[in-house]
RNA sequence: GGCCCGAUGGCGGAGUGGUUACGCAGAGGACUGCAAAUCCUUGCACGCCGGUUCGAUUCCGGCUCGGGCCUCCA
């Protein structure tokens, strides 16, 4: 049984789906216009962590995960203008950046992964029903949802509609019926990437596009919705007002799980306007390897903020170091039920972690640690990658040299390895290479 | 200003009304031609002030500090 705290009601819940022969859960992907970074993945993974767990736990039913991959956008407007290319050539690009970033960290892919732009249809037909229920209403150009119209909205935001209005920072349109209200539809000039509508040619809104791909590939109400936390307002809270009002009142998700931020020195959020992020792909060509990322973004737990460093990675680098000599080339075996109780407890993954070094059998272990998505690879690829020859002949010419007792040439070869990065460990067995 | 969250040893980070995980780093030892790895041993913490209690790091209140959101945001 998989607990998870579920924003909605502040507190942890007992997890299982509406349908046994089917999960449900959506998580809030890319806006494709730039490089992902470490920021962007942690919900990447953990609620990749949470994919495998509901596999593991519920082996019978299907998971429909859909991740979406927001591809029109302003930003990628102004990307492609900066460019002076079609934005499409903008959102390949990042889309392809973005799935090989995610793949580095052992992300699998979602069996679902739609994306805006295939889904204008959809969109505009929610938008419709939206106006004909009355909580829409189109406005010079654009069509609006009417937040007075939902007497139930803020409710997970928990917002009180006053003092939202109060702190607005922004100006309030003028075709506005009331200041909280959000667009839906916004015109598109004739250079401007848009579709035709009954409404004129225009693009969607920001937050429609999850409500109508929701609605086509999961349903209208599913299992778990994801994203991060900065999402909870207004994102997520203006999904809720489209698609319950779109329903008849049917709620869009059972559970909404929220992942915290990650900082950089001196606690503050990492994003691009601060100008402090660091790019998984930065990462990766500074020699990290994707797994030691994904180890450092699952040491903490989910929902709690954690701070970047570069010692938390030589430090996640350090234990996977011994986790994998531990784990050897050993095939999974079971799973650990401490390891299992600790994720099936709301995602706690650093309880997990822990558990995984009290593990004896490798092949506990092994399995074990895949849950997390973790010591899938084998130590000596961990170690060494691709194999090679020349090392391969150095450490036996060093084995004769020692066999002569000639120490001088023996450490001279270690020494020559060391300078390029390659450590030499005797053993009962004989003597292995690593890099370091 | 409104709403919300956090504060645990050198670092990361769980957890708990009473004997306070685990990992990384450090120290000592075993082992080793030397190392590395491994194993054993080991030091170090619960933001501040009150309250409840036989007992609080854990519950309650206040405070301080830090962070997030308040229509760009993972």
């Amino acid at each position: 049984m998989i607990r998870l705290y579920d924003t909605m009601a502040r507190e942890k819940r007992a997890f299982a789906p509406a349908d046994p022969s089917r999960v449900t859960m959506y998580l809030c992907g890319p806006t494709v216009y730039n490089r992902a970074h470490i920021g962007n993945a942690r919900p990447a993974v953990v609620f990749d962590v949470l994919a495998r767990l509901l596999r593991h736990v519920h082996p019978d039913a299907r998971l429909d995960f859909a991740r979406n991959v927001t591809d029109v956008d302003d930003k990628i407007i102004a990307a492609a203008r900066a460019e002076c290319v079609d934005p499409s050539a903008i959102t390949e690009r990042f889309e392809r950046h973005y799935d090989e970033d995610t793949g580095a960290l052992g992300v699998e892919k979602p069996p679902i992964t739609p994306h805006a732009t295939e889904h204008i249809a959809d969109m505009v037909a929610m938008i419709a029903r939206l106006i004909e229920t009355g909580n829409a209403y189109a406005a010079d150009g654009h069509v609006l949802f009417h937040v007075p119209s939902d007497p139930d909205y803020g409710t997970l935001g928990r917002r009180d509609r006053e003092a939202m209005i109060a702190g607005a920072r922004v100006e309030v349109a003028s075709y506005k019926k009331d200041p909280a209200d959000f667009v839906l539809w916004k015109p598109s000039p004739d250079d401007m990437i848009g579709w035709d509508s009954r409404w004129g040619r225009g693009r969607p809104g920001w937050h429609i596009e999850c409500s109508a791909m929701i609605e086509r590939h999961l349903g209208e109400t599913i299992d778990i919705h994801c994203g991060g936390l900065d999402l909870v307002f207004p994102h997520h809270e203006n999904e809720i007002a489209q698609s319950r009002c779109a329903h008849e009142g049917a709620p869009l998700a059972r559970f909404w799980v929220h992942n915290g931020f990650l900082s950089m020195a001196g606690g503050e959020k990492m994003s691009k306007s601060l100008g402090n992020v660091v790019t998984v792909g930065e990462l990766l060509e500074q020699g990290h390897k994707g797994e030691t990322l994904r180890f450092a973004l699952l040491s903490a737990h989910y929902r709690q903020p954690l701070e970047w460093s570069s010692q938390l990675v030589a430090q996640a680098k350090a234990t996977l170091d011994r986790l994998y000599r531990a784990a050897g080339e050993a095939e999974a075996g079971e799973v650990d039920g401490g390891v299992l109780g600790a994720l099936a407890d709301d995602l706690n993954t650093p309880l997990a972690l822990s558990r995984l070094s009290a593990i004896e059998d490798p092949a506990v272990l092994r399995a074990s640690a895949s849950l997390l998505g973790l010591l899938e690879a084998g130590a000596s690829v961990w170690f060494r990658g691709e194999g090679d020859a020349r090392i391969d002949a150095l450490v036996v010419a060093r084995a004769e040299a020692k066999a002569r007792r000639d120490f001088a040439a023996a450490d001279r070869i270690r020494a020559e390895l060391a300078g390029e990065g390659v450590l030499l460990e005797d053993g009962p067995g004989g003597t292995i290479w690593r890099r370091a």
